[in-house]
DNA sequence: CCAATCCGCAACCCAAAGGTTGCGTATACT
DNA sequence: AGTATACGCAACCTTTGGGTTGCGGATTGG
């Protein structure tokens, strides 16, 4: 799965990496032991999600002394919203043309 | 798991959804055979996806004869936007803060 | 220097997810 | 009526994913 919106839609299927987002967008930055005291899991599962949003491009990692600080780099999510944004158009202009041609076929009629 | 928008990640996670998805953003109805012909998974396999996409509400079921007619319903689709823009957003404001709260140091030190 | 943190790595567990096969049933075609 | 098509349901298999525990290695503070 090279793909990087799909890695991003996956990062986000779990409510614990959500939390984790929302938080970093809060704080500047955490620690994965900080996270881990606001969730109901241990250090190990946060670090291991922190590793899966690092690894979809959501999150950047630098360590500072004993302590390694997360930071939340939110561009992936704009490609994300791309993709559903086209999605969505795809959709709109797919109803778009059926009613100008309902609409032409209801002229003829009239 | 009733978070509505927790489901619409969770179903986009995965990529034969995705592609259904696509698939029925550019026609307007298919059935889960005809999905099937283009995927390199069972019609078995695509229904249960189908299911998974009714039940984050991104997709609506019709029968119709003997076979059963797929359609795209993209509104849960913003919501899992404004969740990302809020998100987005809420980044964007702390950096503005951040931004400020620089500026008017550098003014009292100056 | 020693103790207390903070982290990473590895092994292991278990439930859930994606997929398949098999079968029964309803609808359409001839 | 009989055959073919399209579906749903259920059992089953296998992999992945989230989580935990148990270490051992750095870094800070007394």
């Amino acid at each position: 799965m090279s793909d990087p919106t799909g890695r991003v839609f996956d990062a986000l299927a779990d409510p614990n990496r959500r939390f984790v987002v929302e938080a970093l967008a809060e704080r500047e930055t955490a620690t994965a032991t900080e996270l881990a005291a606001e969730l109901p899991v241990t250090r190990q599962a946060v670090a291991k999600h922190l590793a899966a949003l690092n690894e979809a491009g959501l999150v950047e990692s630098r360590r500072e002394g004993r302590e390694t600080l997360y930071e939340l780099t939110p561009g992936p999510l704009a490609a994300a919203m791309d993709w559903m944004a086209s999605v969505g158009a795809e959709w709109d202009s797919r109803l778009a043309r059926l009613r100008t041609h309902l609409d032409s076929s209801r002229k003829r009629r009239s």
